[in-house]
DNA sequence: GCAGGGGTCTTGACCGGTTCAGCGACACAG
DNA sequence: CTGTGTCGCTGAACCGGTCAAGACCCCTGC
C-alpha cells in the first residue's frame, strides 16, 4: 500500500529527499551525513547512510555541478578517428581520469577543423573541467583556440604554441634506443629505412640515428629511405638496400610496418634474419611486430603513458597548477627476435 | 571603466543574465528569445540574439539538465580496450548520436565486470539519457543490470536476454557473400580455415559457409579448420590443407588475420594467387587486407553502421519507443585481388 | 468611457543538490 | 538564576537556466 507512495513506484528517482524523509531529518542534515561534512552524531550519520543504501540513493551529478562548478568530465578531442596513435593514449588518460573520478566525452574531429570548433562549442557548452587533444602526428598543429575558459593539453601531437601543455614522444630517444641495441648486438653497417620526409617524426627519427651512431664513431650506411609508412615500400626499399650495400647488417626502421615489409623483402632476398642483418622498428604495434618474421624488436614509444602523463597534468591544471611547456616522455626498446 | 563590471573581466563566465541585461529585458524573455519560443517582437528577439552573440554567450547545459531531466549525454561502454571492434562501432555510433545533439563518455571496461558495474555506477550518477554496451565477441554477454533507469542497446556483442535491444552483424549472410563470390569466380572445391571453435563467429560462419555451399549443390572440402585468429595458423593450415587436399582452388578464412596467414602459405607453397586458388577473409580490416599478397578480397561486417543503427535504437528508445530484438546488420562484399 | 482581448514582456516557482547562518537545548561557570 | 559556549540540527539561499501564470499596454467595439 505505501509501496505505491515509494518514489520508484512513482517513476521518479529516488532524490535526497528521499533518504532524508526516510531517516527522520532535514534535507541539509542528509546531504551533510552522505558527504562527511558538518558536526552530525554518528549515529544519524549512519542512520541517513542505511537510507540511502535501502532506497538505492545515487546523487544527482548534474545538481551538484550546477552549484560547485565543476562538472568533473573532461573533452577529448582525436584528430584521427581512434585510430594506431590516439587509442592507446585514451586508455591512458582514461586510467589517470579514472583515478580522479573523471570521465571522459569523446569527440572525433576527424582533422576537420570545422568539426573541431563544433566539438570544443560542444564541450564548451557542457561545462567540461578540461580537455585533452589526442592527434596522430608529431608534427605541431594550430592551437584549440584562444583564451579557452578551460585548461588544455596535448598528447602526442603537440601544439604550435609553446605556452600550451604538451605531452610528447622521445623520438630522438626511441632512435638512439634503437642504435644502442644495433651497436651491442654487433651491427656495425647500420641503414634507416623511414616513412615521409614531411612527417616531423621521420625526420626526427633519422637526426636521432645518426647521432646516435655518431656518438659510436659510426656513419650511417646511405642515406635515409624516405618513403612512406607501408609494407610495399619496406619491401621496395629493402632490395633497393640490398643492391647498393650488400654489406648492411644492420637497419633501423621508421615504424613497425615498414620494419615487416623490410623483413620480408630481406627474407625474399635470401636473408637469414636475425642472424645477417638485425631489424628494429618503432610503435611495438603488437599485431605487426609479433606477426613478422622474427617476431620485431621495436622501440615502444609509451603512448599509454603519454595519455596518463596528458590526464595527470590535465587535473593539475583543473586545480590551479598549470604545468606549460614540453612534457617528453621516455620510450622503451620491446626486445624480440629481430 | 565599465569594463571591469563585464562578466569576463570579473572571471565569470557569461551568463543568460548577462544577455538579458545588455538586451535590456528579463531573464525569461531571453530565454525564450534564444530558445525560439514563447511570443515575442522580432526586434527583441533580434536584440537578445546580437547580445549573446557579442558576448559570446554559450548557455550553460548543466542548468538546462536539471530541470528538463535530460543530459543528451549516453555512456559508451567497450568491453575490449577500444580494440579492433569497438572502434568502427564508436565511430558510427557517434555519427547518430551527434545527429540528435547527443555525445558519449566514454568507459572500458577490459572485460572485467566489477570494472563494469563501477561504470555503470558513474554513468547513471551522471544521469546519461541511455548507454550502448559495445562488446569484441560476438557470443552473447551477461546484461549489464536489470531495471535499469534508461534504455541500453548491445552492439555487436548481443546480451543474453532476448528482451534487450541488440545490434548484430549478420555472420551467417558474411559467410553466403563468401560462398557466393568464391562459386562466381569458378572455384569448386573450397575450404574454410577459421578461428577457435569457442567463438560464435567462427562457428556459425563455418555453418553458414557449409550452408550456402550446399545451395549451390557443393561440399566443403573437408573439414572446417578451427584453430586461432593468427597469420602463423593461417600459413599452417593452409599447408596442412594443400597435403591433404591438393586439389583446393577456394578457401574462406575466418578473418582477415587468418587470410593473411593463408595468403602467405599458399604463396610460400609455390601457388598462384589468385590464379590456382581463391581466398576470401572477414573483417575488411584495411591495414591486412591491403597489406596482404595479393590484396585480399574479405567481407565487410557494417561496424560502422552497427554503430550507427544502435545510436539509432538507443535515441529512439529514448524518445519512448524501444524496439527491442535482434536487429541484423548486413555485410557486403569488398573486391580486391585474392 | 469602459470592458474585452490579444500581443509582449515580467515575475516567481522549480529542478536537486550544497552550504551557511541561525536556532533550540543543554552544560557549565559565575 | 543568568550569561556563555557548544553541539546537532533546520531552513533558506543559491547555482543557471526553463516555463507557466500573470501583469501591462494598446487597440477595438459597443
Amino acid at each position: 500500500m505505501t509501496e505505491d507512495l515509494s518514489p520508484q513506484a512513482a517513476g521518479r528517482r529516488v532524490g535526497i529527499a528521499d533518504v532524508a524523509a526516510r531517516a527522520g531529518v532535514s534535507l541539509g542534515t542528509a546531504s551533510k551525513a552522505l558527504n562527511g561534512r558538518g558536526n552530525l552524531r554518528e549515529e544519524t550519520r549512519a542512520r541517513v547512510r542505511a537510507a540511502a543504501e535501502e532506497l538505492g540513493f545515487a546523487p544527482n551529478t548534474i545538481a551538484r555541478s550546477l552549484l560547485s562548478g565543476r562538472t568533473f568530465t573532461v573533452g577529448v578531442i582525436t584528430t584521427d578517428s581512434y585510430g594506431r596513435f590516439s587509442i592507446p593514449v585514451m586508455r591512458g588518460a582514461e586510467d589517470s581520469l579514472a583515478a580522479g573520478e573523471m570521465i571522459a566525452f569523446l569527440c572525433d574531429s576527424r582533422d576537420d577543423p570545422i568539426r573541431e570548433q563544433h566539438h570544443l562549442r560542444k564541450l564548451l557548452e557542457r561545462r567540461v573541467d578540461g580537455i585533452i587533444v589526442a592527434g596522430r602526428r608529431t608534427d605541431a598543429r594550430r592551437p584549440l583556440g584562444h583564451d579557452l575558459p578551460v585548461p588544455v593539453v596535448y598528447a602526442f601531437a603537440p601544439s604550435s604554441d609553446p605556452h600550451d601543455c604538451n605531452v610528447v614522444s622521445d623520438e630522438r630517444g626511441a632512435a638512439r634506443l634503437a642504435a644502442e641495441h644495433l651497436v651491442k648486438t654487433g651491427r656495425r653497417r647500420i641503414a634507416h629505412i623511414t616513412g615521409p620526409h614531411s612527417h616531423a617524426s621521420a625526420r626526427e627519427r633519422a637526426d636521432g640515428m645518426i647521432e646516435a651512431l655518431a656518438g659510436h664513431g659510426l656513419d650511417l650506411v646511405g642515406e635515409p629511405f624516405f618513403g612512406n609508412w607501408t609494407e610495399a615500400w619496406g619491401r621496395f626499399a629493402a632490395a633497393q638496400l640490398l643492391r647498393a650495400h650488400p654489406d648492411v647488417d644492420g637497419i633501423f626502421c621508421g615504424n613497425d610496418v615498414v620494419a615487416r615489409g623490410v623483413t620480408d623483402g630481406l627474407r625474399e632476398a635470401g636473408i637469414a634474419l636475425p642472424m645477417q642483418v638485425g631489424v628494429v622498428g618503432v610503435d611495438n604495434w603488437d599485431l605487426v611486430a609479433e606477426a613478422a618474421r622474427p617476431p620485431l624488436t621495436t622501440v615502444d614509444l609509451g603512448l599509454e603513458e603519454i595519455g596518463r602523463r596528458a590526464a595527470e597534468l590535465l587535473l593539475a591544471a583543473i586545480d590551479g597548477h598549470p604545468e606549460p611547456g614540453h612534457h617528453v616522455v621516455a620510450g622503451h626498446l620491446v626486445v624480440r627476435e629481430s
